[in-house]
DNA sequence: CAGTATACGGAGAGTTTCTCCGTTTAGCAA
DNA sequence: TTGCTAAACGGAGAAACTCTCCGTATACTG
């Protein structure tokens, strides 16, 4: 890549973190292309749809993903305990920006959408986590991590459409939480 | 209302439900004039809002939805069927078009919506069935209607985006189903 | 049947998306 | 350094949609 395109993608996914996080998600993409100091016609030929762009934003979101399942699947507290605080931060992971756990509850069932490997990314994190209770036979068995995945998900995308306090989301979660677990 | 006036109301909301159901929610108000055989002004004037347009559709379902909770209410099957189904019932009528769920979702934490009206009808029928299950002594303490609601409603959110098959849409409600019934 | 309040509808302004194409520039080779 | 060329730029503008204004038309009333 020339060394202006790579100056240019850089300053608009800058730009674009900081516009996403003031208004959403659904943003102008002129207003991120203003920001960023590059015409419309610069920004679409490096993200030719807004997912692209969204792809871009969320690839760091990923490293801290894998970071909570990791803190989960290493940690010594009780079941329930690990379980609920590993779905907080998911939600809380994927709701960074408004109108965020709606893109990727779409593109969780898009295998063509740009951030379906993020998607993956998810799936797999929150596997992990599910086989180490799956392991101490505390899961029950008719499930996996994909349905995981559209289940905090769908709490998600509710408590940023409705806005949701935390103290919502953890009781809506402690409810996913004990169906999940094997009595 | 005049009755020329009271015609082409009759003649929108016709359309609307044409439309919505064709295109989804989120539709051209403008084709939806053109299909009544209106002016854009003329809708406008009816509905200020696309909100106020779909409360006006959405009021036939929930006659649909207060009979499915007069069924399980009164059904003498197990309570876990009964949740079940009666959730099955909850999500298809709340989804019968695209962008639907996700409607119903943003009104439930907004009472200035048009909507928000339908949302309590929602949430009363949800809290008809708990309480039959409440009373028998089946249910969790710590839930109540709304917060079913929020989670069935998010449940139907990620069907409708992601186009899950109803088996799929069974198997995440089951969870639902086990975290909220007694152990 | 005339007068008036009410309703109509379409032109057009404002927004956002997305593209086309003439202009500019980075990188390279002589 | 200079000149060439492929790559990138950016803005004008078309297209889609939302929403309003206001001159025109029409339903009701007396």
């Amino acid at each position: 890549m020339r060394a202006d395109a790579q100056r240019n993608y850089d300053k608009i996914v800058v730009a674009a973190a900081e516009v996403f996080t003031q208004r959403g998600m659904d943003a102008p993409l002129d207003e991120i292309a203003t920001r960023a100091g590059v015409g419309p016609g610069t920004l679409y030929r490096h993200f030719a749809t807004r997912e692209d762009l969204i792809d871009a934003i969320v690839k760091s979101w990923m490293a801290q993903i894998d970071a909570a399942a990791t803190e989960a699947v290493e940690s010594e507290a009780p079941t329930r305990e690990v379980l609920q605080k590993w779905f907080a931060t998911y939600v809380a992971r994927i709701s960074r920006n408004r109108g965020g756990p709606s893109k990727f509850a779409t593109a969780m069932g898009n295998p063509a959408s740009p951030i379906y490997s993020k998607c993956e990314v998810l799936r797999l994190a929150n596997d992990r986590v599910l086989n180490r209770l799956r392991d101490a036979g505390a899961l029950r068995s008719d499930v996996n991590a994909l349905e995981v995945c559209r289940l905090i998900g769908g709490v998600a995308v509710v408590a940023d459409q409705a806005e949701l306090a935390d103290s919502d989301i953890a009781s809506m979660l402690g409810v996913i939480v004990d169906g999940l677990l094997q009595n």
